[in-house]
Parts: C-alpha cells; sequence; structure tokens
DNA sequence: GTTCCTGCAAAAGCTTTGCAGAAGA
DNA sequence: TCTTCTGCAAAGCTTTTGCAGGAAC
C-alpha cells in the first residue's frame, strides 16, 4: 500500500470500476513495480499469492486499466508487450544485455518537428536501446 | 526499377544471398511502397504478380533483410508489426483516424538526455500518434 | 437480487518450423 | 551438380472470446 496506490484505486471507484481482490492486486504490483512487466512476469509473481489467478484475468484487468486511462502499454521489441503506470513523460531505454527497461526524462518541446505543423500531436514516444552502466562494467 | 532498388538488389549480391524472383519482387515494393507496409499488405499486392506467393516466403525475406540490415521493422500499435526500408533517422508519425504512417525528419542531436550519460545508446526511436492534416480537415 | 467479474476451455490470429520439391548459381 | 529457396502443412505463442459459476455492491 502506498500512495499511488491509493490515488489508483480511488480512480476506478471513479469510474465506476469494481474493486475486485484480483483487480487490486494487480493494480498494487503495477504501482510498486516500475519495472514495465510483461503478462508473464505478472502472473507469474502474483500467482505466489493467489493460486487461482489466471491469465485472462490479468489480460482482462490490464485492458481495463488502460481504458481507464490508468496505465500505459509499451512495445519496444516486436515480440513483447509490457505495462507502465501513467506518470509524468519520459522515454524508455532498452537494455539489449540485461533486458532491463529504464526510464529517463526528456524534453518533448526541445525536438524539432517543424515538418508536422499541421499535425494534431496526441501522443509522443520515445524509445532507446543499447547497453545500461551495470552491463558495461561487467564486460570489463 | 529505380535507384533504391538497384543498390538494394546490390547489397544482396555483396552479401551472397540469392536473387530470387520472389526476393526480388518484395526488395521492388519495400523500395516503391514507402508506406510501412504489413506482412498482410505485402502479401495482398505481391498475389496479383504472382498467384503463388505464401506469406512464409514474405516472412523469410523480410527476416532475411533485416539479418543483412536493409530493413527494419518498426512497431507503434502493439498489435501490428510494419517494415520500412532503412533510410536517415527519421520519426514515425501514425494516424490514429485513417492508419497512414508519416515519416518526419528529427534532430536526434536536440534531445536533452542527461540522465543516460552512462548508457551506451545504439538505436533511437521516436514514435508520435494524432491525426494527420487530410483527415484534420475531412472533419471540417 | 442484480450486475459484473473470474477463470477454464476453446478459438483466433500471427509467426515460426519441418520438409519435399523447385529454382538459382 | 550442389546449394539454397519456396511454399504447404503443422506447430508454437500470445491474446481474445464464450460462458457457467461466483463475487461485488
Amino acid at each position: 500500500m502506498n500512495e499511488t496506490f491509493e490515488k489508483l484505486s480511488e480512480e476506478l471507484k471513479k469510474k465506476n470500476i469494481r474493486l475486485s481482490h484480483q483487480r487490486l492486486k494487480v493494480l498494487e504490483y503495477m504501482s510498486t513495480h516500475k519495472t514495465h512487466p510483461t503478462v508473464d512476469q505478472i502472473y507469474h509473481d502474483l500467482h505466489k499469492d493467489i493460486p487461482t489467478l489466471s491469465k485472462t484475468t490479468i489480460y482482462n484487468t490490464l485492458n481495463t486499466l488502460i481504458n481507464a486511462g490508468l496505465i500505459k502499454s509499451v512495445t519496444i521489441e516486436d515480440t513483447e508487450v509490457r505495462y507502465d503506470s501513467v506518470t509524468d513523460e519520459h522515454g524508455h531505454f532498452k537494455c539489449e544485455s540485461c533486458g532491463t527497461i529504464f526510464d529517463f526524462s526528456i524534453d518533448f518541446n526541445s525536438f524539432s518537428t517543424q515538418d508536422l505543423g499541421n499535425f494534431k500531436i496526441k501522443n509522443k514516444d520515445v524509445y532507446f536501446k543499447g547497453i545500461c552502466p551495470n552491463c558495461i562494467s561487467e564486460q570489463h
């Protein structure tokens, strides 16, 4: 239980989404694990606490939360979808060595996007890939 | 047949990849359709010319071209993979209304990314979503 | 008591794999 | 001739759907 979790629970109540045990656990997981987990990772971890939990419920819950605007899906690699709590604008960096995804702050207004003068931009995503400092130092 | 297509054919020869009829057609398609097509779109269009063409061959060919570094895969929406000829660095804008993907030039050096000082960055992708000028004017 | 949610099983959709015949070099 | 490619069929995965029982309100 933390501030973010309670904030998210409040949001669910506002939107008339029922606070089931499973949903609260997924929400708690998302608010305490800022690791951009995959469905598999969420399932693996929560299954220990709730043996009857099914992946279907996780898919349902994540889609519900996406529709409610509480989380976002993130696709950097083509083969895996990850999920992210909605926070401030940030970029994603995926380490090709250990697979970890790091957030970094980014000033979206610093882009030079003169080509898009007549476009209505609703969403900006920045994805970087490379090697993180931990893996760089391990290679020495 | 255009300059880009011939350049790409040359690249294949250099890498000892055989110039089969199907591969040349896929290459030609990629070099003349800068629309970031999906596998389905490529299949649909080329099937008219080559009725025996299979999706397996398109998958094989695209993977061969990716390994050769001649094209890239692009994932903006979670549910569809698209393919892009390798060109200069550019951002991708997807129109939520008509689905078209537009390229726009972007100065990757203009990012303020002070958080990533110790990261080795190999790859930068920028994905925007919104409404394109054509669809904006149709809404009036 | 009603409504909505869970979770099993099955379906659906996309991509990869195995392999025999065909085509390229 | 020898190697590699094509394309069918089947397998493999992830995600969605249908639905009966159960939980939330």
